[in-house]
DNA sequence: ATAGTAATAAAACGAACGTTCAATTAATTC
DNA sequence: GAATTAATTGAACGTTCGTTTTATTACTAT
């Protein structure tokens, strides 16, 4: 046999795309094998090197594409406001959501960087510290006016960080919490960690997000 | 060649696990290989199955070690004292102490659990709630002496939890900060975080710890 | 000394891996 | 409808993998 009928280029590497990173998540990079993967897509392992032409290149691509697509997303919701308290609240809202919503994504990204090049890693990582720059930003600025007590804004940055990524560990969508019911417990705990001390009149009106501000 | 002078079983399975460890954090289990693993304790392969029967054994038996220690250093250093908040700050303590530690072991028991069988990874799991339950507790019994305010018990646990494990993805030891002002931060951070509102008269004497409580 | 055990080397096994190549068929273009 | 291009198969390549087997040497107890 050959070509298959209705086959179409576009279709299967999107496929392609969307097995791998569950099956990547799933298994491990190392772990998952090209003929595994292919049969997930239900063709030959040989078809798949019509998109990539190696495995890394595959992995790269799936992480660029997530780093691209949490920087554009931050992009996207960043407002305008000068206010800290409600950046800060943009910041968490954006990443939580973005993380729930790829979840799988997010696992390949943060755990299979060892398997990348040195120069391609360092290019995701390129991505991942301009996006956690943004965060020290916002911390730095509500330090400096006062609205935030911060020992120390990196040290911060990363605990909050490390904090809101890890609802990917535990949360399963469906089950006792909401995502919003999350977002906002995971907002109040953020306000009260970095000791934001007024409260914002821009307060969104999304469940118990009184919390998230006052202590 | 056979026995070479000198050789002794414990001192190589020491050995063995020791760059085991290294190995498997640096490269990942899947991508660590016995020959690998052997050239890094200068031995041939085939003399790693005198000490550990399959290549998933010596995994498992990496990850229960360390679990079994981390449940004993808590135990060892677990306060007498009913005052929610001492027991808190013991705990992350505790926890910050040990994951720098044990920063390559950490890796391997946090990354490679899907290498595990299903009977296996239930061990691991179930060692690993025991202690997530330790600090459950401390927390349920913050929230209902008055002294925390938390939103939620189980969700908080794991927050902070997240938040402190990740220590061991940005930290490095003899860099900007030392270990104690690490600990003293994150003990800061946890307070607030939990709403910890009554000083702790019993506060360490450890640099800046008396923002662990006040806000 | 000699017998027995502990610790290793050396070589080999079959299986699985990522990848390549030639052949073949489906769709598209002219 | 012929020529061209796109998409895929099936088989194969050389490597590497985890593991087993066998032989050999170092040590220990008698």
């Amino acid at each position: 046999m050959a070509r298959t009928t209705g086959s179409d280029g576009e279709k299967t590497e999107a496929a392609v795309r969307e097995a791998a990173v569950s099956l990547v998540a799933r298994l491990g990079y190392e772990a998952m094998s090209m003929r595994q993967l292919a049969a997930e897509v239900g063709v030959q392992a040989a078809a798949l090197y019509r998109y990539f032409p190696t495995k890394e290149d595959l992995l790269f691509t799936l992480m660029r594409e997530h780093m691209e697509g949490l920087l554009k997303a931050w992009d996207a919701t960043r407002p305008a406001s000068a206010d800290p308290v409600t950046r800060l609240a943009a910041y968490v809202e954006n990443h939580i959501a973005f993380h729930i919503m790829r979840r799988h994504a997010t696992h390949v990204s943060n755990m299979e960087l060892r398997s990348l090049s040195h120069e391609r890693l360092t290019q995701i990582l390129k991505m991942r510290t301009a996006y956690e720059k943004e965060l020290r930003m916002i911390l730095r600025d509500g330090a400096e006016a006062g609205v935030f007590e911060i020992d120390d804004t990196g040290l911060t940055a990363m605990a909050l960080i490390q904090m809101m990524t890890g609802v990917i560990v535990w949360f399963r969508p469906g089950e006792r919490l909401s995502v919003a019911e999350v977002t906002a417990s995971y907002l109040s705990m953020t306000m009260r960690l970095v000791g934001a001390t007024i409260s914002h009149g821009t307060a969104r009106p999304s469940g118990r997000a009184r919390d998230a501000v006052a202590l």
